[in-house]
DNA sequence: AGCTAAGCGAGACGGTACGTCCAGTCTTTGC
DNA sequence: GCAAAGACTGGACGTACCGTCTCGCTTAGCT
């Protein structure tokens, strides 16, 4: 919940004893509601504009808490899709795979779901460095590293008989995910999960070169 | 070269028999050249503006032959990476596939390479609906099909002892490929590459699931 | 008809003994026709690609005959109401001019008159002072001398009993004409008429200051 | 000075207790002037991006206020010359005329006088009937109408022996100066202004026709 | 009949201005 | 001092014309 690298959850910024009229909470939900909702939809027309508009808040209540429009949505999704990934190894390595694609995959497919968010904040990542970094850093880096130690775990239950880059596998993972989001070619369904699990197993159990 | 799908190479749109001044080949050349500069230096600045100015050319020349400031540069890209790609099978599949990855790479990461373009780019697609079909159609799709042949070409050879989805193999390299590019948290070098020629024989070498 | 001030009746140029197609008439009328049609439905939309589009010519052609948009207009309303003033005395000066008055009136505020043509000129000679020349000159001036030579041939007939400013009368009721029509905040009918012949004939009836 | 026919000092629309910042103004003093300045010099380079530039504002903001490039320009003359007309009656009809007239003239033909703005709205008054009319409500008509007050003065004071058509002579004098100023073919001096009081006196000083 | 000089329809071109849309900042009133 | 309202600068967008240039073709007079 108290997340330091979050902009929109801040806490004392000063050492003094926070006078002042308090944070609006609802105010707060509501902004992260309307950048959601219009993200969903698809919209290029998430302007900041319209997400105040459409909750009921002045456009300066939004820019005091978030550094700009992207960091707004980045929280929206945080908000909704959670802030830490949860990916708890319960059986072999393929199995566990296949199960955090999956529902990776639904998350994102599922009507209302993720995908047009996760699309938009890849684009303006590639636009604004300094998102860019923020993006990284508490979307992309933690589900990386969740997707790593899960393997890991494999590694640690002696699952696995030869070393292994694990950052490869997990690159290649996320890449062909990531790939046909965007490129949007095929579905993000369970065939493909269970495909890019199958694959992961595969360059599990073999020497990696180098 | 002659490429019925580019809007800016288009011929004769209409049964008349060409009637009117004909298009400044020059024109087109300086608009092309300014995106591509513009692009590779990162900017967002390769603004439709700038763009007609550094060229020496009016806004709406551009306009007149391409639909958004998007084709432009897509246009450049294909102008300056070739509009087909040639990926021969000259030995076995790793090798090829090892080949054909470090060249592109390279041509990605050298400097005033394409890497800020294809970049930019995918953005783009992720927001402009109409431009994400341009750019899969023209771009990636063709990309695509050629890592497919160079592997429906071992296939062809015999080389692979089972059935195998080569989308499946496709869509792992240049979701990797990409991955890195877009999220930029390590490098697009050689050994990537032959660690991802290798990973694609070992899923060439196994009977694929289903 | 021949005019050496009108741009679209040149004739010889240089010395040589003219060689080459002959210009096309047709086409003149057509671009003068499209032009006062343009104009009368008191469209600002009489650009010069209107123009050109409307009359089957290409745009060319009309800047080959006529210096700019302006010219051909005034050309159009020249062929339209006659490049020369028929202002014929016939009785008292009074009656003379309110004749006159009242068929100018009539051809400026009659269905498919000139009154928008005259309105966009007289708008378009403040704006390009090269056009204002030749409006004056072409158009204004003229009929100023026509009505001024209606005055003096009743100075002539002895008919004034004192020494008289015509080229003020003149601009009285000129200027009362114009007013109206570029403000329109009265009719420019038979009775405006009549009262500036009678203001005039007062004028003329006593001795002008200085 | 409130003016509410002005788009420039609206004041509360709606009844919402004026909330939001307010306007800013310096900056709608900045981009009068300007307008101002290079209205004055002639220019047809009273651009909206130039007006704009000058006034070190954004043309949203001047978009935000006016309908449009010919209002400001309107704005900017009011603000000039003010927005009411002064013309007291003081002696008889002819020497109030020549004072008015004289002092109108001179205000407009002096350096850095109106001459340059009020022909280049007039002009624009032609083209654009939205413009015409607030051209017409909040400048040309508010000038008639005091000098029609200046005659009708003149009639309560029984100077003038018949009953007068004070509307015919307000056009006569309005008419012949304009004519003049955008016809340019004589001065608007003094004695100009002295001949067209004379010819009020002799129209005020004779019965009317009808 | 062939040659040369225009004229012509079509339409691309450089350029200027338009009026609109957003992002991010600033400022006013009210709580 | 937070919040809603909304004005502000700045920058890009895509459109509309102007007047010029150029393509392929047609039409005249001269040789």
């Amino acid at each position: 919940m108290s997340d330091a690298s979050s902009p929109a959850t801040s806490g004392a910024r000063t050492g003094r004893p926070r006078t002042g009229r308090a944070r609006n909470e609802q105010a707060r939900r509501d902004i992260l509601d309307a950048a959601l909702e219009l993200a969903q939809h698809g919209r290029t027309g998430a302007s900041v504009d319209e997400v105040a508009r459409r909750a009921g808040v002045g456009k300066q209540t939004i820019y005091r808490w978030w550094p700009s429009r992207s960091a707004v949505m980045l929280d929206a999704l945080l908000d909704h899709a959670g802030r830490t990934v949860l990916a708890e190894p319960t059986g072999s390595l393929e199995t566990d795979l296949a199960r955090f694609l999956r529902s990776t995959f639904h998350a994102i497919t599922r009507p209302g779901g993720t995908g047009a968010l996760l699309r938009a904040l890849m684009a303006e990542a590639q636009m604004d460095p300094k998102f860019g970094r923020q993006w990284r850093g508490e979307f992309v880096e933690p589900r990386r590293q969740a997707l790593i130690a899960l393997i890991d775990a494999a590694k640690d239950r002696d699952e696995l008989p030869a070393p292994l880059d694990t950052a490869l596998v997990a690159d290649v993972l996320y890449g062909a995910m990531w790939y046909r989001l965007l490129v949007a070619h095929a579905p993000l369904d369970d065939h493909y999960a269970d495909q890019l699990a199958h694959t992961a197993q595969l360059l599990a159990s073999h020497r990696s070169p180098r």
